[in-house]
DNA sequence: AACACGTGCAACCGCTGCAAC
DNA sequence: GGTTGCAGCGGTTGCACGTGT
């Protein structure tokens, strides 16, 4: 009941993190590992409420965060599991470990609604008609407010499972010109993927300019990630962060998501969906029926991985 | 060159559900 | 069984930067 904020006492500082924070916390978490943010403040002399510390973490420190543009793909993803899923943020960010819920939702109010609101507009009156337009399935989204924390937007996507599947339906009913299956029947096996592991570097392109102050002290703290995330500097945090690390190189396995996973928390602790990156995943036909045909795949199994690769067959005509 | 406006991102706030006591 | 505390989520705001006039 009333209970007060968790940052309400003095001395809690507000506004944008230094670098040196960055690497405070950063070490920290080396140390110990990402959780009990209750205790980060006290531990690590940070004058932060642990709400804020773990934003900072999980929007902007975490390794294996991509900024910057949103591939075409990644764009068609959100605006189909923002269709689906509503405003779940979290939920949506599951399918693209490489994004958070943050960015997720930033790229959809700036960039996203103004498109889809366009497009509406373009149709006309009553146009988006037929894909299960963003619209209502936001509405049906807020009255249904998520806030699900842990594992139970799972549960919650699973009950709106058969909501979430005739939307599907009907999008690609609405959609013959769906592209051909590129990978038909096999299933994403969790390729390997040598890529190096992304740091949380300054963004490319035209935010680099703004986060050029940053610039150099993203550096330090890149190094510092850098040392450790190789597989010698381990840590029990070390196993932690390289859950999610681990996610976006390719899954080592569900023991890399122990320590911190119990949690469904999104893009960390998240499933092993990663190595679908949106640029690799090809337009799969075939998957998205799989997906919707199969309903004993279960969120947060292979079937994210199926999603994440499904094109979006209704979206497409907006943009 | 200076100013105004628009855009994008990071961070904060309030609310909710779960777990521990 | 009830209460309290914590972690997490989504909405919103403020600021910095970019672009146009």
């Amino acid at each position: 009941m009333g209970r007060p904020p968790c940052c309400e006492k003095g001395g809690v500082k507000k506004g944008p993190w230094t670098p040196e924070e960055d690497l405070v916390l950063v070490s920290y978490v080396q140390d110990h590992g990402p959780g009990n943010w209750r205790a980060v403040p006290t531990n690590t002399g940070l004058m932060r409420c642990s709400k804020s510390c773990r934003l900072r973490w999980t929007n902007y420190l975490r390794p294996g965060i991509k900024r910057g543009n949103f591939t075409d793909q990644e764009e068609r993803l959100i605006v189909h599991l923002q269709a689906l899923l509503g405003n779940r943020w979290a939920a949506i960010a599951s399918y693209l470990p490489e994004r958070t819920d943050n960015d997720i939702k930033n790229y959809w109010n700036t960039h996203l609604k103004k498109k889809l609101g366009k497009a509406a507009a373009a149709a006309g009156p009553g146009g988006g008609g037929g894909g299960g337009g963003p619209a209502g399935a936001t509405d049906e989204a807020k009255s249904g407010r998520a806030a699900a924390p842990k594992g139970q937007w799972e549960r919650r996507l699973q009950t709106d499972i058969h909501t979430a599947r005739q939307a599907l339906r009907e999008a690609l009913a609405l959609d013959p010109a769906a592209p051909a299956p590129a990978l038909s029947s096999a299933k994403p096996e969790p390729a390997p993927e040598p890529e190096p592991l992304p740091l949380p570097l300054p963004p490319p392109g035209p935010v680099a300019g703004k986060a050029a102050a940053y610039a150099s002290s993203a550096d330090n703290i890149a190094r510092l990630l850098e040392g450790w995330m190789r597989p010698g500097g381990a840590t029990k945090a070390a196993s932690a962060s390289r859950s999610s690390a681990s996610a976006v190189s390719g899954g080592e396995g569900p023991s890399a998501t122990a320590s911190h996973s119990a949690t469904a928390r999104t893009p960390e602790g998240s499933t092993g969906t990663s190595n679908c990156k949106a640029e690799d995943a090809g337009p799969s036909f075939s998957m998205l029926e799989s997906w919707l045909l199969d309903d004993g795949m279960g969120i947060g199994g292979h079937g994210d991985a199926d999603l994440m690769a499904v094109p979006l067959a209704d979206p497409c005509q907006f943009f």
